[in-house]
DNA sequence: AAACTTATCTTGACGGTGTCAACATTGCGA
DNA sequence: TCGCAATGTTGACACCGTCAAGATAAGTTT
């Protein structure tokens, strides 16, 4: 029976993220309907609820397989032996760089429709609970190298600093306020305000 | 003909802008719908399709009235005669505040659900560069006196340091990495970040 | 191998959505 | 007063998320 319609599936958990990545990074998030993912894996409509509770859990699926995503990025740079300066400065570039390969992901991770709109799942909320814990340890690093500012606990410069990065992807993303081309310069400006030594 | 019931109801697009504001305030913008909507106001499904082209002219709309209401806000506070440091910091707490307290429009003014899902109208792109412009103005002044750094064009400084309270905005509103409580260390931290005269 | 259980997939149905088309009513200018 | 444009109405359509009930396959126990 190797004909191309067998009842069961296969991997239908796996094909359904996967599917539903593409399909968001080509026409968004708010195209994604269950049924179209279901017809595109070549299912019935109900199928995918076997799999997932409901939408909100496919969708923080695909933001945690992002955070994992993000965070081995992350991790890599880490491991490079370079000045802590330019380690720094290649991780803001590559954070835009993520935000801006993978928008509708990133949207999902940091955006509204689950955060706000929706129910964070208890796994999701691991994951992105770990990834700034990653990401304040490092900070703590980063003052004492005299990179980032010192004047507060590297919970709150963790914070700022992020919800810095964070803003820029947002209006990058969203197209308000910032022409496609003037992303690199921006970014280069924002290194500066944020770094003390370049003070 | 003083009765309850009128066919023609007075001020239908004004009603539609009032009802949908409190509604959104109440609810978030993704619950509300122009079916509710009509029966809140007391007309008939299609009725508000006569004062708005579509849901989006209408939530283009409500963020328009914010731009100008948030644009009012900062005209108000620049009258006033304070040493330019004192008002800065008022500024950015004032951002901050009508980010908080107009969550559900501040979405909707900078969020993806017009500018990248929707189609933003002529009138409301219009509104927004005119508070961008005015912003970009403010910052040069507050280059002059020393406040943001000046090692960068206004437009530049001007879209990171919006970036990076908008950045705040949207950590605090969407809950995430940032817990209620914190706002307020938050933004005096984010000052000290922005200002150079706090170094 | 047979019987039973569980995981998976199916169709049918319900109430909700945005919005188009066709028609009704009203108010206003000629 | 007539007629037209503005404003309101109901009906219809194609979507959507998801629940309920039943079909089928795979896996486990005897």
């Amino acid at each position: 029976m190797t004909n191309s319609k067998k009842y069961h599936h296969g991997d239908l958990t796996k094909s359904l993220l996967d599917s539903a990545s593409s399909l968001i990074k080509e026409h968004g998030v708010e195209s994604l309907s269950m049924r179209k993912l279901a017809d595109v894996v070549g299912v019935s409509r109900t199928a995918p609820y076997h799999h997932f509770k409901d939408k909100n859990a496919l969708l923080c699926a695909l933001a945690e397989k992002g955070f994992y995503e993000q965070e081995e990025l992350l991790c890599q740079l880490l491991k490079k032996t370079l000045p802590t300066t330019d380690l720094f400065k290649q991780y803001v570039h590559l954070y835009l760089e993520y935000a801006q390969q993978h928008s509708e992901t990133y949207d999902l991770m940091y955006g509204r429709v689950i955060w706000k709109a929706g129910t964070p799942t208890d796994s999701l909320v691991a994951a992105s609970r770990q990834t700034f814990k990653t990401w304040i340890d490092w900070v703590e690093t980063l003052q004492q190298a005299n990179i980032l500012p010192a004047d507060n606990s590297p919970l709150r410069i963790g914070q700022t600093t992020w919800a810095s990065l964070h803003g820029l992807a947002r209006f990058y993303l969203d197209g308000i306020y910032l022409d496609k081309e003037d992303l690199s310069g921006m970014v280069d400006q924002m290194i500066k305000n944020l770094c003390r030594s370049t003070h």
